[in-house]
DNA sequence: TTCATCGTTTTGTCCTAGACAAATATGAGA
DNA sequence: TCTCATATTTGTCTAGGACAAAACGATGAA
């Protein structure tokens, strides 16, 4: 068992920083600088993934590249810390007792919390109140480095299989049809799962594809089966640019008749194009679902 | 709507070549050869995706980009319908009528021949005899182009979705414990699933992971949750060669103690290191757990 | 024959470094 | 204080060279 070192493939996929993007700020800022294997291949270590990461994610949040290389490491932890808009308290706290379950492996023990809250709740609730602010408060416990990657993917197991038996039990529904799917670069499909229990229990019918669906087959799909939306989710780590680079050309490939709508917690920065509408919020989804009919009567 | 006009980036993401790739192709053999605009940047058509995606599926079937790139265009078709290997009765005939349900878009067409499928055969022969070998012919139609990739989805969600309805009756159960997932490039989770259910349907205790679980917290999560094995799938397009590599470092990772299995349509050409056990076909499963059990009787 | 081994060819990924568009910040003027 | 124009920062594209890894194919042994 040596100290594991890393290429810059397994870096851009564990960072989701492009290779392009890794040279260019080593050539510019001096940041990262790995060494290099007998061929002058980049060798990254798990340290310099993990600021990287640190850096991604206060990007993410407004800060500058600029800025960012020239302070030192340490102060960059304090800067996550802050909140991202005043008076927004730490979303995380509120969760410890589930987070403690997940930290402590205790599967069964966050099953049975899970559905005792479902169940306390109702299913409506349960995705709105619980659900949706968990898995937020879970993805920004794995990026503060609180939770490893393998305890989110249990938390997201558990809470998919939960879900889907759930629905099960809500049967065929009326108009409008949506498609429920994300874009190539979107691998989060909890995000997905939640919408669609929310328009389902709004009394649409969803197709789901699942995750990471190419452009022009969203296009095709959606002709195929006559949708009257298609509705994309985004998490918080998708890159809003990319999002809204992508969802203007989706909105040029597809007539005008059929909706795009989006949501998911990454929606929120995203600079929406013309012709697509979000929907954020408790009320959302619902809100979408009454406009369509009205618009549709 | 305009003629669409793609930059490398969109058809990166479109077909999964890396664009290191396509401009090496543009330089070696000449296709693509995209119009530029006036930066000199690349502009692809929608007909040279196409023919890339074609390439693409041609390519994983083993064909080699030097004779692909050589052959003129419409031969290029033809070469789809052959198949894999010799003396393989195409596997497709034999499960047309799903196909013709996905390929007309009868979304609850499909889901009530399967539920109906499983009703007869019970839970493990519906995997073992249905859904195993569907998936297979399901992912065959896609690179002979019968399908499109988002029907592939459709079905895909389908099925998810009833073996995880069925799942949820088998409740708690004993040893051996399982940690099931897929390494980091492989994303295909079908085959995670099924294997879940038949391991499940053997009495074992299942903690499945989802996909794509980095090598070092496949590690981590084995010991936090004391798994007596860890289980990988492995799908057909996943290249052999990667995984012998994954799976040595991982076995050398991890104590002696903790069994490793692979299984998945893909497994069969992998040489597997020492330490790793494969489990194929019908009895597969059934005599991984048995061996286990007798060993730690 | 069949199988393994070793050199050769093909193929994909990494490298450097220049250019420039898009995004953002800054400053001038209303 | 706000708006617009200009400057700076930042990310992505470009080209072509290099070379590792994979696949092929020929040669020799069982």
């Amino acid at each position: 068992m040596h100290t594991p070192r890393f290429n810059i493939t397994a870096v851009e996929r564990d960072t989701g920083l492009s290779k392009d993007l890794l040279r260019m700020w080593e050539r510019r800022y001096g940041f990262p600088s790995p060494q290099r294997d007998q061929h002058g291949e980049r060798l990254y270590t798990a340290a310099e993934i993990e600021r990287l990461r640190l850096i991604k994610r206060l990007i993410d949040k407004g800060f500058r590249p600029g800025k960012l290389f020239a302070s030192d490491p340490e102060s960059l932890e304090s800067l996550l810390a802050e909140p991202t808009t005043p008076q927004m308290p730490s979303v995380i706290e509120d969760w410890n007792g589930y987070l403690d379950l997940l930290r402590q492996g205790d599967i069964s023990g966050l099953r049975d919390a899970l559905q005792q809250q479902l169940m306390r709740q109702g299913l409506q609730s349960f995705v709105l109140d619980t659900a949706a602010p968990l898995s937020v408060a879970v993805g920004e416990a794995w990026m503060q480095g609180q939770i490893r990657i393998h305890e989110e993917h249990v938390y997201s197991e558990q809470l998919k299989s939960l879900l889907r038996q759930s629905m099960a039990v809500l049967g065929e529904r009326g108009r409008p049809t949506l498609l429920l799917t994300t874009v190539p670069d979107e691998e989060h499909g909890l995000g997905l799962l939640l919408a669609e229990v929310l328009f389902m229990l709004e009394g649409a019918r969803c197709i789901s594809l699942g995750t990471r669906t190419p452009l022009l087959d969203i296009v095709d799909a959606a002709a195929r089966h006559g949708v009257d939306v298609v509705a994309l989710s985004f998490s918080t780590s998708f890159p809003p640019r990319q999002a809204a680079i992508q969802l203007k050309e989706l909105r040029d490939y597809m007539p005008a008749s059929i909706e795009l709508w989006i949501g998911g917690a990454g929606t929120e920065r995203i600079v929406l194009p013309p012709g697509v509408k979000r929907g954020m919020g408790r009320q959302g989804p619902a809100q979408l679902i009454e406009e369509w009919r009205i618009n549709h009567a």
